[in-house]
DNA sequence: ATGAAAGCGCTAACAC
DNA sequence: GTGTTAGCGCTTTCAT
């Protein structure tokens, strides 16, 4: 059975088409009588806006992209959560792109933005992404683009994120104060610009302690090696006092080897960066600094929409972030 | 400026728009040289397929509904990335909406499926949903209708999902073969079907082993109660052998209170049922059955594309679970 | 192998 | 306060 439009909703009352419209949209021109009229009428006959119509009038899609390098378990479903928040009170859709940390793809998910006519557009980039030149073609149409915790800072692009070196600073400073000395820094892959950030902070914080800092003290997860095992002997070899991890990613891979050589927590402090859920399911909880998906999701809706309503000028927004301290009282 | 359209490359090649688009989408009739021109000019010029217009007239949108109750650490990103994996290939998008497992709320989505003439959906019941008679606006609209994990059986609509009261029963049995007698079920809401299931297998297994079950060897989780004091409790006064843990949440949940308590693996067998990810994150790993995220949304959405093509008859199918055993040998 | 013309459902001038 | 009309960009008969 072919679904109503507003044409048929206009014979059956004797209205014009427009005027049907009008009603449901609740423009102000049209009287009460007859806007209650239209409304029984299409809640009777199951009225359905045909948004592709409507939309394509209007030059809009009511879509939002919400580009993401790939789906981990901490931070992005935090995310997904804030933007959901954000706009379920607005009238905007997710259509959710799913790079797999492919460049290419990425590429060619602009490009489908592009066709979408989507109104605004959050990424979080992929890993090896390290231009932006392919996000030009979404400025041009004068496309909303907000960049994401993973993001490169441009003139061009506004970006939400934290500042990670800072994070990464404070985190280690928290050891540093309790006169820890033999730190072990755990990080992902050094090609992303995070990872470099979160390094820097960590070896700011060393060098402001006067503790020097020596390449056998990080340990960074390439993409084929055993991590477990490069972990494991690490933490066997060598005496340290605690770790800063970067990630809840690298913090729960090293569990099993932390829980295994059983240091935590007589032997080993432990302080991370985190969205704040692993470090309470360790006992007893760790330490971390807070890094929401959540509030990097809703505030980036949030964000967004602005942009969407009047263009504003580029900005580079970082999140403050706070330590979390798990410790029990000494 | 302005994006160029197939009226633009028509006027700019003088040919007409129907032969523009005929070219564009590899229509047989146009001859080699004119299909070369007019993609050269579509490239040179970046002319971008208008979706909006395209669906609009073809009736269709290109859009899969992903609707999920929320978004959890475990099991939904294994499933959206499952769903993408299935999906890339094809030229259909995502649109995802979360119901916050309120009913009503689902109710409301599914007007914008219908809305927006999604071509199919994937959905995850939310929690307190009993019946699907709202599904039935899509049933009656032809829009093909897939269950994912949290399901309700009925003639009505299609179904993919494991068995949950095997896979609680495969679980527990592991312990009963073990000669495990004084075992603790951890729960979730009990409102929830998939809770029942659970619980119901468990039950099966005990009795098979002609182990008496008793209110005492269940812990759900309440809304509002504490649950891991109430665990640490059962755990300090009755000496169980074994946990059966129904999911990762809940094995999340306990991590601490297991660790506080220093039970495993000396004194406390865990098995649970799982989605992988955790079991291996825990020293040392643990037994579960494997309830995958990813599986559940590629075979979904591939089940999906089929009933797109033509109208398949309504399926009930489960996919098997396997007994993943990660003790060490004894 | 290409052109002409109509129309998908909706909305926004512009009339009255 | 309501009607008239036109058109968004695309595809698809039907013609030639």
């Amino acid at each position: 059975m072919k679904r109503t439009s507003i044409l048929d909703l206009a014979r059956l009352l004797s209205l014009n088409p427009s005027t049907i419209s009008r009603a449901l949209n609740g423009h102000p021109d049209i009287s009460d009588e007859t806007r209650e009229r239209v409304r029984t009428a299409a809640a009777t006959f199951q009225y359905r806006p045909n948004l592709q119509a409507r939309y394509f009038r209007n030059k809009n899609s009511g879509l939002i992209a919400l580009i993401l390098p790939e789906m981990n378990m901490f931070f992005v479903p935090g995310l997904m959560n804030g933007v959901n928040e954000a706009l379920k009170n607005s009238d905007k859709s997710v259509i959710i792109f799913i790079s797999d940390n492919d460049p290419e793809r990425e590429k060619e998910i602009i490009g489908h933005c592009l066709s979408w006519m989507v109104e605004g557009v959050l990424i979080s980039l992929s890993d090896s992404t390290n231009t932006l030149s392919h996000l030009m073609p979404l400025k041009e149409a004068g496309i909303p683009v907000l960049l994401l915790d993973k993001i490169i800072e441009s003139p061009d692009f506004s970006t939400l994120s934290i500042d990670d070196s800072d994070a990464a600073r404070l985190a280690v400073t928290h050891l540093t104060n309790k006169g820890l000395k033999a730190i072990l820094g755990i990080f992902g892959h050094e090609n992303l610009i995070m990872t470099r950030q979160r390094m820097d902070g960590f070896k700011d914080a060393l060098h402001q302690s006067n503790i020097s800092f020596s390449g056998y003290d990080t340990l960074t997860l390439n993409t084929q090696d055993n991590f477990e095992q490069n972990l494991e002997n690490r933490l066997r070899s060598t005496p340290y006092d605690a770790l800063f991890v970067m990630s809840d990613e690298l913090l729960m891979l090293s569990l099993p080897v932390i829980q295994k050589l059983q240091l935590y927590p007589a032997s080993l402090k432990i302080v991370c960066i985190s969205d704040g859920t692993l470090p309470h399911r360790i006992y007893p909880p760790v330490t971390h600094i807070l890094h929401s998906g959540f509030d990097i999701g809703k505030s980036g809706a949030i964000l967004l929409l602005e942009m969407m309503k009047g263009q504003t000028i580029t900005f580079h927004k970082k999140l403050s972030v706070s330590l979390q301290i798990a410790e029990p009282n000494p």
